[in-house]
DNA sequence: AATGAATGAGGTTTCATTCAT
DNA sequence: GATGAATGAAACCTCATTCAT
């Protein structure tokens, strides 16, 4: 038989690396980066760990990668919600419904982990990490500030209610009860942005 | 030299299980329960590794041994609150500021490494948590209904307010950064607290 | 197209096995057997691992028949050796320039290396090398008692100066620098034959 | 019981790095760098692979230890050929002699390992090896030049003469066959000093 | 009581070999 | 024939735990 196509191989690839990250980042959000054995993550994605090493070098490159993907994903949220005609408010608390609805968790986990693993982790991911960071603070404190300017939000340090805010969706992520959160989750929304909003 | 009174070596013997629990306790909530080595909890608290064995069976012990430690410490905090002659919302408020301010937050972190790996942990120490948890609700929650009684926070199901208070706290704790947290914390707790807090 | 005649199939299928054959010796010479990984062989003989095992049922398989073929074609340079019209030492120093030219050093080193690692190895290659050991010493004897009786070399057990001469020639091949050796080389030749030649 | 005293315990802790070091030359020598397993060693020594780690960090440190130990084991080896009142010749002489004398051979073995596999072996073993080899020249050349001037060996270039001359010890050392050349070994280095000898 | 030597189970990674395409 | 995806045994190294001193 002939051997497949290139371009068919590529794609066999591709969708094996996909299948592969995705089992990662659920894995290390849920057990943390050292603890994560790469059985489990080759487990999870139903193959053996030895084709693990076929697609990647080493735990910290599918850690690099996982991390790579899932962000990308992250950062498409943003291009969402920056496209509706909504007000700053309204775009701050679309962002946080969506952080933390069911099935986005994971990257904001294992970014946490990361952070509280610095010295485990290649100086890439820590950079990748870093980058990402920041991409949520560049683009919420512009929507803090003007909250701010429309009078929705109270008169403060943004960065401050920014890092606070920042703080208290990752303490919810890590928390790990998505379910419990999912549930009637405009509310608690509603209750969490009564930190900044105006009466 | 006389050798020590039988009374004399039992308190010997209680300092040192004490200066190993503070070790543990403290290294615990640095690293997670799994990542903690026995041998960085010796060093800590100045002793070998081999002694450590001395006084407790396994590192499954001085885990227990440690949260049973500390959440007794933790329990007096309530004591303290409740004999003030404050308002519900006030406790609340109290209870807050001891909780993130410097110093309390090992055990929090602790318990909470401890609930994100049940399957790593005894049987009694999943037990003991729990029970540690329900202590939180069983005096926090009289207090949220007084307040709301009282006006001062916003009608709602009070467990569910603890819930979320419970886990921004929680999550907080977890972030790590104290030193951040001590600063200007009055005006921190506000803001976590007008979360509920009736305008 | 046409498809190839029986004839011609078996040659094709002749040719790459030689071409792996060729590969694998060069391989092994460099890395010995254990380190050699099958991957790199097919590599140098330009084709993929899994090919390599449409031709050869396993990596000592590959040892066996790459030594095979590779002494075969050493004891041809005997036969050239013996069809001049040498005295005996001229024909040992013929052999030796042949063993210590670039290029001829392969199979010496491939099979030192199965002789440093007996059990490493099959039986019968084991059995193969040794009757190549002994094609040498049958073919080297009688030159050097021919040369002795010529008066051209010393005196003594000719078993112990061919094994002398065997290990010297063995020890300079293993050492590697063949760039080194094959410059000068006559020189060189006539100082390692001084150990036997007489005065 | 008292604990061992620091003294005690010091000379028991190197006691045992010296048994470990003594084993991982004999097998490092026997086998080659990469292809000794560490619980080879361990078990030469008599001893838990477990304990090996605790005396050394990894298998690199167990190799350059044990090239460390080994080679200045080596280097009294001059100084012992230095302090007799013998002709250069005789000093080349008593130095191929003890070399190739049974029991002198695994630290030359393992060092040529290492010379093949420089890539394998951290930077600080290769500068070792390096050093030691510079060691052997800098203390024979002197004497070849000197048996030239003696008149004891013949007039070539004395790097040259040197060099084969280390290839040759080197090759019978890498041989194996250790029982075979401390028989009569007079003979045999003889043999190997007529290369140079004048006649 | 006190130390640290000693053990071995378990996790990461490599590579010969098989198999689907 | 030809490819490379897929498997799993085996090797290095860590660390909880035990034990001699």
């Amino acid at each position: 038989m002939t051997p497949l196509s290139e371009e068919q191989l590529e794609k066999k690839r591709h969708d094996r690396k996909i299948q592969i990250l995705a089992a990662a980042i659920k894995v290390f959000a849920e057990n943390g980066i050292k603890l994560t054995k790469i059985s489990v993550i080759a487990k999870e994605a139903g193959i053996s760990h030895g084709l693990l090493y076929h697609y990647f070098q080493s735990k910290e490159e599918v850690l690099h990668a996982s991390l790579e993907w899932a962000t990308a994903g992250t950062n498409e949220l943003f291009d969402e919600i920056t496209r509706h005609d909504f007000s700053a408010l309204e775009k701050i608390r679309h962002f946080t419904k969506i952080a933390l609805s069911e099935g986005n968790s994971d990257t904001f986990r294992v970014i946490q982990h990361v952070m509280r693993a610095k010295d485990l982790v290649l100086e890439v991911t820590n950079d990748l990490i870093e980058k990402q960071g920041s991409v949520y603070i560049k683009q919420l404190l512009p929507l803090f500030s003007q909250a701010q300017a429309d009078g929705e939000i109270i008169e403060d340090d943004p960065q401050e209610l920014l890092a606070l805010f920042l703080t208290v969706i990752t303490g919810i992520l890590m928390e790990g009860d998505q379910e419990y959160w999912s549930h009637n989750l405009d509310h608690k929304v509603n209750l969490i942005l009564r930190m900044f909003t105006a009466r």
